[in-house]
DNA sequence: AACAAAATGGACCGTGCGGTACATTATGTC
DNA sequence: GACATAATGTACCGCACGGTCCATTTTGTT
């Protein structure tokens, strides 16, 4: 390896970081909206600056396109939820935040929620293989575990309160809220995804988490 | 149409319906544990006892097939749902058991969640296609509006509650709890899945319904 | 400038797979 | 039994699509 950065590489003829990066974007996104077998290489070819030949070459196959799309998809996101600072809140504000932020942040991003509904299709096969991802998720769950403990010790949550439990919930309704969209509305009609239908979920689903971790007798105030 | 019934043909030499619903089982599997463009019609056709030949003169082609398996997923499903009697409950008991039973049910149907996943991936193309579904699944929410109404009637569940957004709540749980076990399981260990912690999800979920049903005041008993 | 290596272009290939042509046999009707 | 039609078996087709070959240009090193 040279001295050069990739900043220096700007503007040049060649530019092997950018062509990687244009095929990976385009590459999440006939993925996220095809499936594995249903992308087609030639379609993400086309839709990028360069060409099929590239992909070969950078990527390998199809299998390893599609895995490095997926760890982008999982890099993006995880990137998007270290923004967010609890520390300042107490325990029964730090989870309402929580999960008010990953109701929003699973909506804002519909692109990971399709990768991760396709691996869930094939059995997650590729999450599996891949450590990188391994690694980044159980990291996604240390800020809710710093709030459990906080929430115990002050008092106000249940003691056998399990974060991974906790979280499975925060999961549940965040994921399906925008996963299953498509069929829900077409036989419920699209109202509750529309702005004020989503203040509704959003607010009820905030409550029902506080409901299963505060204590029975704790009363807790009204969430945003 | 003549007179003999389907009991009659059985034991002959052709047997159309048998053929038919052969396929349709196969398919059904088959679509469920590939998708649609991942699933091979060949393959579909090897499993069967009938050949490739007739899958195009019953069905047409792969779509129609995809089609038929897919209000046959469904058609399977709701019959098992009109198996629950709630009548007989009080408004909090019935929902809670009504969360409980579809808890267990989409437990127990994998495959139907996953045509239904896989119609997600598909932005609902084909499940809006169908009349069939379409007719069924507004019949799906009937039980939980009648137990809302009587709920309400007595006083226990909050005045303004939506039968639709409730069944949202429902759903979301039930259906990821199926649905996404790959990826959280790959992520967080299977222990949530396995029996015991089943169980605590499914507690938690019963009370998480209950405290968005009913209104604050009311005091209602834990439930298995 | 010379040379190796990295990056790229474009035509091409093999086959998996959805779908069909053409036949023959089984069944219902009179 | 004669006839129409429904049902089925077999062999095959066309091409879409994942993947590669071979050549050429661009870049880094000395």
């Amino acid at each position: 390896m040279g001295t050069t950065t990739d900043a220096e590489r700007r503007g040049w003829t060649q530019n092997p970081e950018a062509v990687k990066q244009d095929i990976l974007t385009v590459a999440l996104s006939e993925f996220a909206e095809n499936g594995f077998s249903g992308a087609r290489v030639d379609t993400i070819a086309s839709r990028t600056q360069t060409s099929k030949r590239m992909i070969y070459y950078y990527f390998g196959d199809k299998l390893g396109l599609y895995t490095r799309a997926l760890e982008a998809a999982y890099l993006k996101v995880r990137e998007g939820e270290a923004q967010l600072d609890l520390d300042h809140l107490a325990p029964q504000d730090a989870l309402a935040r929580l999960v008010s932020f990953t109701f929003d942040h699973h909506r804002a991003n519909p692109d990971f929620i399709r990768m991760v509904m396709i691996e869930n299709i094939h059995k997650a096969k590729h999450l599996i293989a891949s450590q990188v991802i391994r690694d980044l998720n159980v990291a996604a769950i240390d800020k809710l575990t710093e709030i459990c403990r906080r929430g115990q010790d002050a008092g106000v949550f249940r003691e056998a309160l399990d974060p991974v439990a906790l979280h499975w919930q925060i999961s549940a309704a965040s994921f399906f809220n925008v996963s299953n969209r498509p069929t829900f509305s077409a036989i419920f009609g699209d109202e509750l995804f529309e702005d004020i239908g989503q203040q509704t979920i959003r607010r009820q689903t905030v409550a029902a988490i506080l409901s299963i971790a505060c204590k029975p007798e704790t009363n807790f105030p009204e969430h945003e």
